[in-house]
DNA sequence: GTTTTGTATTTTGTATACATATATATTTAG
DNA sequence: CTAAATATATATGTATACAAAATACAAAAC
């Protein structure tokens, strides 16, 4: 017996698929921050019609990514160091916030997970690609944010992350943080178990502040 | 000499107006929970065409207001008491944070025109209308915000506050509230002015508390 | 009586056409 | 030669047309 559920919810709206396209390429950097995003251009180049397109441009509004004023269109947003620091402000006091939830909250399915989730990112390191490590790191923490039982701080903590995507290679690719990565989750996982809401509360403001570090120490721009 | 700067920027596409009124009418309760919202219907109720009926759909979505599925359409988001509990658990976190920022940065500007708004919204109760009171009030706690200083954090605030628009009259037409209601808000005044970030932060914990509570009540929704 | 299947209608998705504002190039006045 | 004025081109805003999916409903099958 085939599994026809499997094609259910397998269409997907051209908006989405340009939505996706064009926030890869501004996450890659092949669309640079300044740069005017143009709707009969983009629609030519995609091969769609410009209502997808503008669609598109105003989801990525949302997510921050670009910048739109009226009659004058879109323009990749610029990323200021001040910007920065203003979403990992927010962001540590937010993941603060998960984790003492996560304390409270976290059964022992998600604990066996978050074991897994871990001991598996340790095995990828060195051997992996970098873009999976950083997707396997990513894992660990959707588990903790979805212990927190909060659905709107897990969808804003997601929104910040997006933000910071483009940076989230630099603390991976730094061989000598790894230790510390590990160490930190280790840590976090002990204290999650615990229950242990001031100590949980402490590893993840450093574990946050050491990207945060690195994000700002490898920024170019001001 | 006319000021013809005046009119710069006087400018509001349709979809920002469209946006608006739809956004109006769902607070209102005009256009009540699971309702479907059909593009041609409000295009002629509006008399504007589809295209800017889609697009304020779109940013009512990502306000939260509305769902939309795929080849479905977007009917009017339900509230439910849990998402309710949410978005008051992470506005707590957030207004924390926020005037434990304001109390570092604020200036001397600033505090007085805390002091003044302050002053103004206690000769508006019991005279003036509860929409004009409900604003002052606003008026207030966007002074605290701009005093943090940080405009992702402002800015996801005013998202929050958002969300609760529909219930912020319940709390100010209690008139027993009302002496809580002052007395707090002098209580943040003193304890940002000396520049106390815990007794600051605990005054308005319990401040949205207080509003967390009269909302869950006069509530009638699961 | 219930379920299935075919058809009509409604609704969303996408493309395109036209209107209008903004940006660019060109001309003209000083 | 510079700068204001005008013409031209380009881009966005909005309306409309057409395609395809979802829904509603009726007829047929069981």
């Amino acid at each position: 017996m085939h599994d026809f559920t499997m094609r259910i919810n397998e269409y997907l709206p051209l908006r989405e698929v340009v939505f996706h396209t064009l926030r890869d390429a501004i996450l890659r950097g092949e669309l640079e921050p300044g740069e005017h995003l143009m709707e009969v251009q983009l629609a030519n180049k995609l091969g769609v019609s410009r209502t997808p397109i503008r669609e598109a441009i105003r989801q990525l509004q949302t997510e921050g990514l670009v910048i739109m004023t009226p009659r004058k269109g879109a323009v990749v947003a610029e990323i200021t160091r001040e910007d920065l620091t203003d979403v990992l402000e927010v962001r540590i006091t937010l993941e603060k916030m998960a984790v003492a939830l996560a304390c409270e909250n976290i059964n022992q399915d998600e604990i066996e997970r978050l074991k897994k989730s871990q001991q598996e990112l340790e095995n990828m390191l060195g051997n992996d690609k970098l873009t999976d490590i950083a997707n396997k790191d990513e894992e660990f923490h959707d588990i903790i944010y979805g212990a927190s039982r909060n659905k709107r701080l897990i969808q804003i903590l997601n929104n910040l992350r997006e933000q910071l995507y483009r940076y989230r290679i630099e603390y991976i690719k730094d061989e000598q943080k790894w230790v510390t990565l590990v160490e930190e989750h280790n840590l976090l996982i002990a204290a999650i178990e615990n229950k242990d809401i001031e100590e949980a509360k402490n590893v993840i403001r450093k574990h946050i502040d050491n990207q945060r570090k690195t994000i700002l120490e490898n920024l170019k721009i001001n």
